[in-house]
DNA sequence: CCAAAAGTGTTTCCTTTACACCCATGC
DNA sequence: GCATGGGTGTAAAGGAAACACTTTTGG
């Protein structure tokens, strides 16, 4: 691409000079269920700018790796997750002039799902890197630096709306998981509550979208309960018909 | 982010030997409907690689403009276009390491919708700008250069996934409009035959989609038939419900 | 026994779909 | 008149929402 400008074309050579001087970096937006809470993987920052301060995860990307790798490279050397994320997809770049006080950064934003953290990862030698409630940061409790609280909220709302069109909920998951567990996620992405049996309904006709297992049906409650069979992820990747969203309650409190 | 990197910390400065070299440049997918098929800008090359080969219009960023800015001045500057796009957005970035053979370019994928051309675009002092029909692309008679191809594709597909729940279809059309311009936007964009009678409905039931011109119903057609009454963009970004495409017919031939 | 969670049935309502039908124009 | 496209009516089918009800466990 670089003659498509309207610089005189030097006919497949490139001198640095010729184009300005850019970083490409990822940032790392990582979802997870906690207690039945979303939240995220974030660090905090041991240097300026925004010591201190809550950030994403992320940095440049290498020569001769792909964005996808980057990411999966900077999760892992960032927060000591060596696990695989169970869902990896970019879902947008920033690349505003300001908004790295130092130098041009434009960055590409990833969105992770990881299900069953190894280790809570509260310290240790993933240095400083904490799941967060995110509601803390959706409050403003929580301040982000950079522009992360808008890629944070990038990331949320293309989370929430995923859910709707694809199976990738059951990421969130184990390998195994009751209709409950999974009902459960859509309440923690979503805020909502949804109900019980409509969605026991909804997810098992759903073809493709979780499979029974085929096993005395261990899992018990806490409290009692009718005990509840267990299910793993189907093949399918998406959802037809989708399992949309309640709108949201947009009258003013009274 | 420089220094979320295991890199130690410069305090602050930053020596562009530091990061990798790489180029962030911008592509843009512009779409338009004429005579009821939908189109894409593409340009010819004019120097190696690729030369001679279709490609999508692009460039480099420059030092102190945002990445939808970019997208703007490179559309203006490589087709002569100069009219505002009635819609511009980014659907994606592509860094595989390869996909230059010159050097390192990451690029931020733009898809726009123009309506009315002002000038056809066939030539002109447009440096080889030509409108060419998406079908001819998608089915293979028309290669295009670097991974343009998959590039095109991500932008077609979220074009008509944002078809579904936004009110962008209008933005395909001129400040006024009738119904059967609205539906021939889906038709031609999703390459369906709607019922001229249901979209009727539900285009004009949902609220802030479109919106009635108090005047004489002046359009006719060419053949006749009942003269249709004219309509505006309303106020309304999203859809809801949504108006979803019939679900592609995935059974092979007999 | 009761509480609690899993799962099914049922009813009501709304949307979608297909298609018949009327309306208003050019020829 | 006839053809053509604009727009409305309508009936059948399917899905979603609310909620009653049964099942199976812990205590």
């Amino acid at each position: 691409m670089p003659d498509h400008t309207p610089t005189p074309d030097t006919g497949g050579d490139y001198n640095p000079r010729d184009y300005p001087a850019v970083a490409v970096t990822v940032d790392i937006v990582m979802f997870t269920i906690v207690d039945a809470e979303l939240k995220v993987l974030l660090i905090q920052r041991g240097t300026p700018p925004f010591l201190g301060q809550w950030a994403l995860p992320g940095g440049f990307i290498h020569p001769d790796e792909d964005l996808a790798d980057a990411a999966r490279r900077e999760l892992a050397e960032e927060t000591g997750i060596h696990q695989d994320p169970g869902h990896l997809e970019q879902f947008g770049s920033y690349g505003d002039p300001d908004r790295d006080p130092r130098m041009r950064v434009v960055t590409v934003g990833f969105w992770a799902i990881v299900s069953d953290l190894p280790t809570p990862a509260g310290g240790s030698d993933a240095r400083n890197a904490e799941l967060v409630a995110v509601s803390e940061v959706e409050s403003g409790r929580i301040r982000l630096a950079f522009d992360h609280a808008t890629i944070l909220a990038d990331a949320l709302e293309t989370a929430r709306s995923k859910l709707e069109s694809t199976t990738l909920a059951a990421a969130f998951c184990g390998p195994e998981f009751t209709v409950s567990d999974l009902r459960k996620v859509y309440d923690a992405v979503w805020n909502t509550e949804l109900d019980a049996g409509n969605f026991q309904r909804k997810v098992t006709k759903s073809k493709g979208f979780i499979e029974p297992v085929e096993m005395p049906p261990a899992r018990h409650g806490d409290k009692g309960g009718r005990p509840a069979s267990l299910w793993t992820p189907g093949p399918a990747e998406t959802l037809s018909p989708p399992i949309s969203r309640p709108i949201e309650d947009q009258s003013p409190p009274s």
